[in-house]
Parts: structure tokens; C-alpha cells; sequence
DNA sequence: TATCCACCGGAATTTATGGAAG
DNA sequence: CTTCCATAAATTCCGGTGGATA
């Protein structure tokens, strides 16, 4: 049934960019300057996650830097700090200095290095501001930026007017894709990750449509649609499978982000997934009356209450709890009972020791 | 109605860790 | 080995908020 999973990893890049050729455009016209040795122009790219921004990028940049001699980074942001940024620049363009040199080092360096254009490509963006990595890199003639967030105009009235005014004009949006679009976008994945013919092309539709356009969903969904089938023993994908995807896939993507986070956030979130939904107050007594044999024998030591609100936040960014209320009336709840922690964590001492007190 | 309490979350500070240079 | 620098994680401090209680 499946027959290259790579194919649906986010790392793949597909041979062709289908429903974007004007955007692929626009932002080839933007770095055409720099084949000519001058700087490029900047581009904001903005659109809901999922739609293909980061892929669009990288195909486009991909193809300028193997026909001309452009370098370029691209940099992750998210969680990022302006040394990192600086030095992600410049061990994209030569050596990557050591994680201890100084600020003003890489600020330096970064001046005296980039003598010939440098595209920057800043992914996710969309907290860049908080550090100064926009001013110093703005500080570089032969630098030019390609900015990529959700909300345009909420990142330029947060950047600094100065950084802002060099985007006048230089915007590119995208939008979700069309069910028909989508389906498009789906088929050579399955053509090339699947058995031949084990989906049909209203199927690759229904998915479209039920991702309501987000690619990076539909693909996952395709997977989870053939992962069904072939776990139920279908010799194609039926549609009974196709229905089932998306929970499955969204289960897949919930249960990563559990993954990845540290032990703090799977007690928590195992508390909350035991009680089913719970309130703050409830939730910090039940931590505090298993913490100590939970984490008996580990590295880590209990949180205070401060801490665990980092952690529940985080947990709910990720889309794994949710949360209602404001200050005092707040419960919590899991969103998939099926996510759950790998670590073996036993919250129902804390229910009878509860009882018991 | 006034006061208290527990929780929320921003901001500053501390603690632990690790690499590089002297 | 000590010092310098950066980073991540956790703690401390604190003003704000809203429900409970006298």
C-alpha cells in the first residue's frame, strides 16, 4: 500500500510547484538582483500555516542559488535569539562561529563577511521583533530579507518603521488552495508514495475539502487514509478509510508535539488527561500530591506553580489541551484522549492519595 | 461593600550547563 | 584551571483579576 513514506515528510520537496507559478514569480523577480551582483529585493510572504510558504521558498531560492552565485540562509525563528540568527547568517555563508562569541562579534563579522548579496529568508517570523536581529541584519547593504508570517500587517506595525517601509510594495500572499487545486497537489504524492491506483481522485477531493485547503494536512491525511487501509486489511483505499484520515492524522501531528516535549509537560498533561477536565486549582493539588513519587529517581524535580503555568500554556499552543475561563474559573482538558505520554507516569496514586487525605 | 485569597501572566533574576580562550 | 560568554530553564517578584466571605 505504502510504498515511499518519504514522500509525505514536510522535508519533501515536489518536482513541480503546482497553483503557484504567479507567486514563484514574483519572488524570482524579486531576487533577480542579485544574479547581477547587487542586492535583492526584500519580499513579505504571508498566509495561514500549512499553505505551502516555506516549500515555496525553498523551491524558488533552491533554483536561483544552483543557476547563480547567490548565497543564502534560511532561518527557523521561532524561539530564536538574535545571536542565533546572526550566526544561522553566517554559517549559512562560510563558518559558523562559536556558540559563546560575543553579540557584538557576530554583528562584526556579519558586516565584514557579507560583501556580495545574501538572501535571509526568516521563517515563522512572527516573534522576530522581540529581538534585534531585524536591525542588525537591516544594517547590511548587501543583505536583503524574505520575511515569511501568518498576518502581514500585524508583523510590519510591530516592526521596527524603518524595517517596515523597506516592505512597502514588496508583499506576496498566500492563500488556502481550492479543493481541485489541492486535489492536484495530492495526486503526485500518491502516485509516487502509494501503490499504483490504490486512491481515487474523489478521494484525493474529499481530503482536500475536509483540510479545507491546508496542504500540509491533506498530505498527512493521505497517509493516514492509506496507513487505515492497509491496517484493515483493504486492498486500496476505501472510503471508509478516507473518512477516518483526518482524526488520524491530527492524532499523529498531537501526539509528535507531545512527544517532543520534556517530562514537566507529560505530567501535567497526563493529570489533566486522568481528570478529564479540571480546574487550576484542583489540578496544582493533585501535581503536589504526586510530585515526589513522581519524579523519585529522575534528573528533573517538581515545579513550582509559576512554572507549571509555562508548561500548560505551552501545552495548549501545541494544541493539546484546552483551556476556558480567565483567572480564577479556568479548567483544562486534553483534546485527544488517544495522545497519550510515552513516560510511565501513574496519576491515579495521586486520585487515592487525594481520597485518602 | 470591603477585604481576602488563589490564580494569571509579564518581567527580571538566578541557576545550571557547556564551549572557547587565556 | 579559570574566566568569559551565551543559552535554556526555573524561580522570584509583582500588579491585575475575580470569586468568596464577612
Amino acid at each position: 500500500m505504502i510504498v515511499d513514506r518519504s514522500v509525505f515528510d514536510d522535508s519533501h520537496l515536489p518536482q513541480r510547484l503546482q497553483h503557484r507559478d504567479a507567486e514563484v514569480n514574483q519572488l524570482a523577480r524579486a531576487l533577480e538582483p542579485a544574479k547581477q551582483g547587487d542586492p535583492a529585493d526584500d519580499l513579505l510572504i504571508s498566509g495561514p500555516p500549512g499553505v505551502g510558504k516555506s516549500v515555496l521558498t525553498r523551491h524558488t531560492i533552491d533554483r536561483l542559488a544552483t543557476r547563480a552565485d547567490v548565497q543564502y540562509a534560511r532561518i527557523e525563528c521561532m524561539g530564536q535569539t538574535t545571536a542565533s540568527i546572526i550566526r544561522d547568517v553566517l554559517g549559512a555563508i562560510g563558518d559558523r562561529p562559536p556558540q559563546n562569541t560575543a553579540r557584538e562579534d557576530l554583528c562584526l563579522q556579519l558586516r565584514e563577511r557579507v560583501t556580495d548579496p545574501v538572501v535571509v529568508v526568516l521563517d515563522e517570523a512572527s516573534e522576530v521583533h522581540e529581538t534585534k536581529a531585524l536591525d542588525r541584519l537591516a544594517d547590511v547593504e548587501y543583505i536583503s530579507m524574505v520575511v515569511i508570517c501568518y498576518d502581514p500587517d500585524d508583523w510590519l506595525s510591530q516592526a521596527p518603521n524603518r524595517i517596515a517601509r523597506r516592505f512597502h510594495g514588496r508583499q506576496l500572499r498566500l492563500d488556502r488552495y481550492g479543493v481541485d487545486e489541492l486535489a492536484d497537489i495530492l495526486e503526485p504524492r500518491a502516485r509516487e508514495g502509494l501503490e499504483h491506483g490504490a486512491v481515487a481522485r474523489d478521494q484525493l477531493e474529499t481530503i482536500a475539502d475536509e483540510v479545507a485547503g491546508v496542504a500540509r494536512f491533506g498530505i498527512y491525511s493521505l497517509l493516514a487514509a492509506a496507513t487505515l487501509a492497509k491496517d484493515r486489511g483493504h486492498d486500496e483505499v476505501l472510503d471508509v478509510d478516507v473518512a477516518d484520515a483526518y482524526p488520524l492524522a491530527q492524532e499523529w501531528m498531537r501526539q509528535a508535539a507531545l512527544d517532543s516535549l520534556a517530562f514537566h509537560h507529560h505530567v501535567l498533561y497526563e493529570i489533566i488527561r486522568e481528570a478529564e477536565t479540571i480546574d487550576s486549582r484542583t489540578l496544582h493539588q493533585r501535581y503536589d500530591a504526586i510530585a515526589d513519587d513522581i519524579y523519585a529517581g529522575r534528573q528533573r524535580t517538581p515545579l513550582i506553580k509559576r512554572t507549571r503555568r509555562d508548561k500548560l500554556a505551552k501545552l495548549h499552543g501545541y494544541d493539546l489541551i484546552g483551556q476556558e475561563g480567565g483567572t480564577k474559573d479556568r479548567i483544562y482538558w486534553v483534546l485527544d484522549e488517544s495522545v497519550r505520554s510515552g513516560y510511565d507516569i501513574d496519576v491515579r496514586v495521586a486520585a487515592t492519595k487525594d481520597s485518602e487525605l
